[in-house]
DNA sequence: GTTGACAGGCGTACACCGTACACCTAACGT
DNA sequence: ACGTTAGGTGTACGGTGTACGCCTGTCAAC
């Protein structure tokens, strides 16, 4: 015992605390992906037994809601500007180059439920942003949830792409094969695949500009928040 | 050994089949809802052991695909109109008809990757309603992002209800002082909940009439794509 | 100083999960 | 009559979250 009381007395780890933990998982959920995080890994991480972490987050939800946190703390604040349209676009803009920087965070919101105090008072703050556009406390109140997830700064991939990375590409013939039946199946789909990809098909899908689907969906959204808007729309109850 | 053949003459379970591995899972994921529904559990209700499902089905993912499949199966079919946008309303109404006869329906989708035939089936039919409506097939594309999960019938819940139902409504004069402390942090959001709950607030957020903010959201975007079509929109590349 | 409370890290243990692998058997095409 | 095979069984492994009790270093009050 004497000689665990020496060496502790040399190296002595920097205590945990509920943000050191927070961060660490930020941090390891980057490298490794949400689902690979777990509360051994992460404690395993810290240098430390996994029920430690116990001591500073209540359970693993809890510690997603406080990773989260993380996230939202890294939005830029609402900027105060005549435009509102403008303001909303430039916050929500800032909301997604935080969520982009953790590829989690996006699986991570939409499976929270808890609603922390960090995420009312973001929810809040972009309320008020309406409001001070002339939004009636009703219109704000449907305008949000018209928003949905894109108010955290992103929309659902419609078209994930699973497709394996060191899987070889298929033969040239089994491709056109496989394309012409899909065609077959499919033929929007297709039609609009090579729309968007000018006619390279090499990976259907992928070649989504998830940020300008996002910007176009915002548009379509604030343009038409704003048209209720002038015309004084109102929830007849 | 005799006897088990004896019996089994007798007692004969009809047998599995991946339909019938699929209906179970639906059935049982709406008792006891999808994080419940272990591959276990599941096969306890067919009678079976767990790794006799694993000759119907690849995994547990390719089960929960296979789920979301038969709530897909639910969904009206495309009836032709020369509306589009009553049409394609009414087909994303059906649609979340669909989903909310099975409340797990909107997680599994959310956090399913693989596209399916019946999931492709399902897209490729909604886009040619665009197209028949005079999309070109480039808006074609980005209005499908722009619904996202809408075109499933469901929209994020920004407030899910999370309040323990068996929790004993608080002391009126707690609620009072929660409330005035929240009102102080989140002044917009509570004037929100007190427009949308008509001054009751025992259940901020509970109180939201998500058909009503589902029908809303979708106006907002089909005038806003009507807007575009007209217009002669194009994505310039 | 001594002592006692307590915050915080440790170790063990439990119940549950998905699923790999080997086996066994009833049904069927030849 | 017989080999194949589809489909249900049993066991086992490595993983998960976390309840519970212990042990120890720190610090306030006496």
């Amino acid at each position: 015992m004497g000689v665990r009381t020496l060496t502790d007395g040399v190296v002595r780890r920097t205590p945990l605390s509920r943000d050191r933990v927070l961060r660490a998982a930020v941090d390891l959920a980057d490298v490794v992906g949400i689902e690979a995080l777990s509360m051994r890994r992460l404690a395993q991480e810290l240098g430390v037994v996994p029920m430690a972490l116990y001591k500073h987050v209540a359970n693993k939800d809890e510690l997603v809601d406080g990773m989260v946190d993380v996230v939202l703390g890294e939005i830029e604040p609402a900027d105060p500007t005549p435009d509102w349209q403008a303001a909303v676009r430039r916050r929500l803009l800032s909301a997604r180059e935080a969520v982009l920087r953790h590829p989690w965070a996006r699986k991570a919101i939409e499976s929270r439920t808890r609603r922390t105090p960090m995420v009312l008072g973001y929810m809040d703050s972009l309320a008020g942003m309406f409001r001070a556009g002339g939004f009636s406390a009703d219109l704000t109140h449907h305008v949000m949830h018209a928003l949905g997830n894109r108010m955290w700064g992103f929309s659902p991939e419609l078209f994930e792409e699973a497709r394996d990375p060191d899987a070889p590409p298929p033969a040239v013939e089994e491709q056109e094969a496989m394309a012409a039946e899909f065609g077959r199946r499919f033929p929007h789909i297709l039609e609009i695949a090579t729309v968007a990809t000018q006619g390279d098909l090499s990976g259907v899908g992928g070649g989504c500009d998830e940020q300008f689907e996002f910007e176009f969906a915002l548009d379509v959204l604030l343009d038409g928040f704003e048209r209720l808007r002038v015309q004084g729309w109102t929830s007849r109850r």
